[in-house]
DNA sequence: GCCTTTCCTACCGGGTTGGTAGTATAATAA
DNA sequence: TTATTATACTACCAACCCGGTAGGAAAGGC
């Protein structure tokens, strides 16, 4: 399952790219407006940065930005970025001992053409899609 | 992430299509030729029995049963039944509350038709399928 | 030197995972 | 009726992950 970790990244980049205009935008702001604490948004971002997603300044008029335009991201690598591994079983994580039994296992194949079928999803998916994205007629500001 | 719960279902059901011929076959023997602690097993199938995915016979010469054709079972509902909700986030679990952001969640599309690609996924493959499978070259008895 | 903001580390309660152990219960065979 | 074989049920347990919180250190701007 994808967890508040992927989630909040993919919310986090989201809302940089609507309110930066090339400025750094401090964490504070992006807490506030999302209704996350401010702290636990401290916690996601440095593997978003170490990710090359994102770039960073310290002290005042500092914070982050985005290093691309929005279109520029995939669902996937956000995610990938954010949760590490996204594979749908244990045999498959990049950090999985080898399975004795992948000779013989007959549902291998199935979980692989899952796993790449997840990748193709979520890769064909960018920020800039999201952003587009009209509001539904009960919005309310 | 599917857990070994979902897994061993699927092995110890396709172990059942494999071995059985009607009739009802101990855990124990399932246990030894798919290498599952029998105590593990045992904790996984109640949950299939109530699915009415399996029947099953107490002493001597009991044992589990499927109640279907090979055909008939989709790892769909094998999943569904051994591990619970299949649902790539938690606000779109059976028993989530519901989201207060739902109307102007960006990203709640995606996820609900990453779900229902998911569903369609595991619900085009049928026990008999993987029955079907031949083993790969490099296969040792 | 002060303020702001990122960065880093440690902690913590609760839930899930992957089991194990013991025993009760049902059914059959002798 | 008694022993044997299976399922069924309940409790327990260690390890890990999730979703945070807390406290401070470091970096940079004014």
């Amino acid at each position: 399952m994808i967890s508040t970790k992927g989630r909040y990244a993919i919310r986090i980049l989201l809302d940089l790219a609507e309110h930066s205009g090339g400025d750094y935008i401090p964490m504070k702001d992006v807490a506030e407006r999302q209704g996350i604490s401010l702290k636990y948004i401290e916690r996601i971002l440095p593997a978003l940065k170490t990710g090359g997603l994102i770039d960073s300044v310290h002290g005042k008029g500092g914070g982050y930005r985005l290093t691309k335009e929005p279109d520029g991201y995939t669902l996937w690598e956000i995610l990938q970025n954010a949760e590490g591994d996204l594979a749908p079983v244990a045999c498959l994580r990049a950090d999985a001992e080898p399975c004795s039994r992948a000779a013989e296992c007959k549902t291998l194949s199935v979980w692989e053409k899952y796993q790449s079928m997840t990748k193709e999803y979520f890769s064909s998916i960018t920020l800039a899609d999201l952003l587009d994205k009209e509001m539904p007629d009960n919005y309310v500001i």
